[in-house]
DNA sequence: TTACACCTTGAAGTATAGTATAAGGTCAAA
DNA sequence: TTTGACCTTATACTATACTTCAAGGTGTAA
C-alpha cells in the first residue's frame, strides 16, 4: 500500500502520514526500489490509535510517549506504571469536564426545544448563568 | 476587583484574560476612573466556564459562539437549538473517543501491576496493537 | 514520448492559544 | 518624592499541529 491509499483509507492527508512519521509517532515503513513508502494493514491501525488520541485531546507528544514505550527502551514497568497512572487521571479528569460541559448544553437545549417561536428563553438566560 | 485579582482567583495569567476579552469570550467590564478594568464576582463564573469547555477540548471560536448568543442578536430559537445539538454531538463523540482511550490504557496498567521487576510486559505488546 | 497522477525531500507558511516584552501611567507607603 | 506593585496598550514571540510550496523523480496509458 503506498502513502496515498494509507491516508485515504485513513482519513488523513498524505503529509499528514509523513508529518506523523517525523514526529515518531509511526514506525517507519518499508521503502520500494524506487523509495516509495510500502506500508501493511497495520499502519492503518497506528495512524487510528493517533486520531483516537489526538481527538480524546492527548498531544503528539503525550501519544509518542505511548508510542515509544517498548522493549529496546531501559523503561521500567513502574516507570511505565506511573506514566499510565497519571495520563488515566488526566483522561478522566477530561471525562469530567466533557460530561459538565455536555449537561449545560443539554439544559439550554431542552430549555429551547420547549418553547416556541423566534424569542428563544435560552437565549436570555445564557448570560446569567 | 481589578484584573490582578480576577487572574489570580480564576487560576490564569492577567495576560489571559485580556487575551479573552479581546477574543470576545468575555463581556468588556466596566473601568475606573482611572482606566483600569473593574470587575464584579460573575467575571469569575464567565473565566471558570471558559476554562472548563477548553479543558473539554472546545475551541475559542466555539466557545466564543457559546457565548455570543444573546437576546440582542436576532439568533432564533431553532438554530440555537441545531447549534447545541452539533455540539452536544461533538462532545459524545469526545467522551466516546476518551473512553475508549481510558480503556486501553487502563489495559496496559493492570498488564503492567500484575508483573514484578524490571521486564514490563506491557511494553512488549505495545507494538502489536 | 509526452502527459498525468503519483511519489520524494526540505523548507516555509498557517491557525490556535496563549506568553512575553516594551513603554508608559497609577497609587499607596516609606 | 521616590520606590514598588500594580495597571494600560501594542506588538512580538512561542509551541502545537498541521498545510502548502518548491523542485524534482516514477510509472502507466494514450
Amino acid at each position: 500500500m503506498k502513502i496515498g491509499e494509507l491516508a485515504q483509507k485513513a482519513g488523513v492527508s498524505t503529509q499528514t502520514v509523513r508529518f506523523y512519521e517525523r514526529s515518531g509517532l509511526l514506525s517507519a515503513p518499508a521503502r520500494r526500489a524506487n523509495g516509495y513508502r510500502d506500508y501493511g494493514r497495520e499502519a492503518l491501525e497506528e495512524i487510528a490509535f493517533v486520531r483516537e488520541c489526538r481527538n480524546a485531546g492527548l498531544t503528539l507528544r503525550e501519544i509518542e510517549q505511548l508510542g515509544r514505550l517498548n522493549p529496546k527502551d531501559a523503561t521500567t514497568c513502574s516507570e511505565m506504571s506511573e506514566f499510565l497512572r497519571r495520563k488515566i487521571a488526566g483522561v478522566d479528569q477530561k471525562i469530567a469536564d466533557l460530561k459538565q460541559v455536555r449537561a449545560r448544553l443539554a439544559v439550554m437545549q431542552s430549555v429551547c426545544e420547549g418553547a416556541s417561536g423566534d424569542a428563544c428563553p435560552t437565549l436570555e438566560s445564557l448570560h446569567t448563568r
